[in-house]
RNA sequence: GUGGGUGUAGCUCAGUUGGUUAGAGUGCCGGGUUGUGGCCCCGGAGGUCGAGGGUUCAAAUCCCUUCACUCACCCCA
């Protein structure tokens, strides 16, 4: 009987170590600089009760709606597979009273997330994302800051331009105004809007701002926007927060149609494209949720965030940047004979424990094969030994750049060991 | 959820109007070098041609069904 290969999961991936020490690099990479600007990790679960996401994203959303992982914990709970990290973080910051120490969170997190949408170039139905909230701060300079610590890491991995688009959704009382005209701009052109719009009309009109279909591109391009309708302080904070991205020169373009997916957002909301990636050019989405705690049941404490799409920021990432990722081992130990065998066996270890990366060969080949490994592992020295070595004492210690070897001595490795 | 494209060796791909034993490159294993990698030369292993059905004397090739992958719509990171 043939037995069949188990496969992955649909949209689901496996990073091979070939990629794994890329996404070494840039974890590294962000560590370093959020905690420069004073983020602390936290790391929450992948699961979370399902009204947490229903309440924190919005109930009309087309991540809450269609595309996400929701089940029955036998019988219990309905729970989901986090389809987004922002949720998770306040609750975890309100469940520990975090805010009563210290109002002030500045929180990042790595980890994947899920989404049950058709894969294609730059989505998965697992993606990771790298996720940073500030919560407690009102203040427009740290829109700007938030939005300054990202390009300064996106930078650093070496992406070359990224593209910055910025916006105001106003808030709770300059808002429902603008709703209220855009709702009125869009009376008697129902018909003109495709279906999906007209759907948008009755449960998230902003929506049709987001809409690529030509026919509804053209008719939103009259309708009134968000910025003519922003009341005093929604004013005043968005042009603070673009004196501020000039303080450190950063380019930015004013974006007045782009509305986020997700409900929370209000004031700054920002998204970071480039035009590498095909249709997914999003890889990073982001912007402030000044009402979101206290619609999870906390109090009234602002946030911003941002949230990248690290396998986006990779597919990006220029290929000079991605090359020699993988360490290779420093010295292998190639061994001929059941003596040199024993010897090797117990040297290999014990340079392991010392910390230098060693390989050798278990299966008593020729020297030849042996060599071979040697030089597809990449390792820089290889120790000869056979017999005879074991007899005297001495074996060859070989460079395999310059192909110089040298003699060494078998009764003290410490004396060569540098050299490694 | 809706469209398009592609499925042949581990990988990248050829394969003519249907025709005999399905090929190349690369990788892997071995040899040329009795104990020295890379370059070169020689040899070897490796394929139910995605799966199922149909047409035919004959199917990788034509038809139908199905599955997988992929790109796009949509949505978003």
């Amino acid at each position: 009987m043939i037995m069949e290969i188990i496969t992955a999961v649909k949209g689901f991936k496996d990073i091979l170590p070939g990629e794994a020490g890329k996404w070494q690099y840039v974890e590294e990479q962000a560590r370093k600089i959020f905690t420069a600007f004073g983020c602390l990790e936290i790391r929450i679960p992948i699961l979370e009760k399902t009204d947490l996401f229903a309440r924190g994203i919005g109930e009309a959303t087309d991540i809450v709606e269609k595309e996400m992982y929701t089940f029955r914990d036998r019988g219990a709970d309905l729970i989901t597979l986090r389809p987004e990290a922002t949720a998770s973080i306040i609750r975890a910051y309100l469940e520990h009273h975090l805010y009563a120490a210290d109002p002030v969170a500045k929180l990042y997190t790595i980890g994947p997330m899920f989404r049950r949408e058709r894969p294609q170039k730059g989505r998965y139905r697992q993606f990771h994302q790298l996720d940073v909230e500030i919560l407690g701060y009102e203040d427009a300079r740290i829109d700007a800051e938030v939005i300054l610590m990202l390009i300064h890491f996106l930078k650093s991995v070496g992406l070359k331009s990224p593209q910055l688009e910025l916006n105001s959704l106003g808030c709770p009382s300059c808002r429902p105004s603008f709703r209220e005209s855009i709702l009125q701009f869009l009376q008697g052109k129902e018909g003109d809007l495709c279906e999906d719009c007209q759907r948008r009309i009755s449960t998230n009109p902003l929506r049709v701002f987001d809409c690529k279909m030509e026919g509804c591109k053209h008719i939103i391009a009259q309708a009134p926007v968000i910025q003519d309708f922003l009341c005093g302080g929604c004013r005043d904070h968005f042009a603070e927060v673009l004196a501020s991205l000039a303080v450190f020169d950063i380019a930015y373009t004013i974006n007045p149609r782009m509305v986020r997916g997700l409900d929370y957002y209000a004031r700054t909301t920002f998204e970071i494209t480039t035009d590498f990636l095909g249709a997914q050019n999003a890889i990073v989405g982001g912007g402030r949720y000044d009402g979101l705690i206290r619609d999870l049941g906390g109090p009234d404490i602002p946030g911003i965030g941002f949230a990248i799409g690290f396998e986006r920021l990779l597919a990006m990432m220029p290929a000079d940047q991605c090359d020699d990722f993988i360490k290779p081992p420093a010295l292998f130990i190639a061994a001929l004979g059941t003596e040199a065998q024993k010897f090797a066996y117990q040297l290999c270890n014990r340079f392991r424990m010392q910390g230098i990366p060693t390989e050798m060969d278990y299966t008593a080949k020729g020297l030849k094969s042996q060599m071979k490994r040697a030089d597809r592992l990449k390792c820089r020295k290889v120790l000869i030994i056979g017999d005879r070595e074991i007899e005297a004492q001495q074996a060859d210690l070989r460079d395999m750049q310059t192909g110089e070897q040298v003699k060494v001595t078998l009764d003290n490795p410490e004396e060569w060991k540098d050299r490694i």
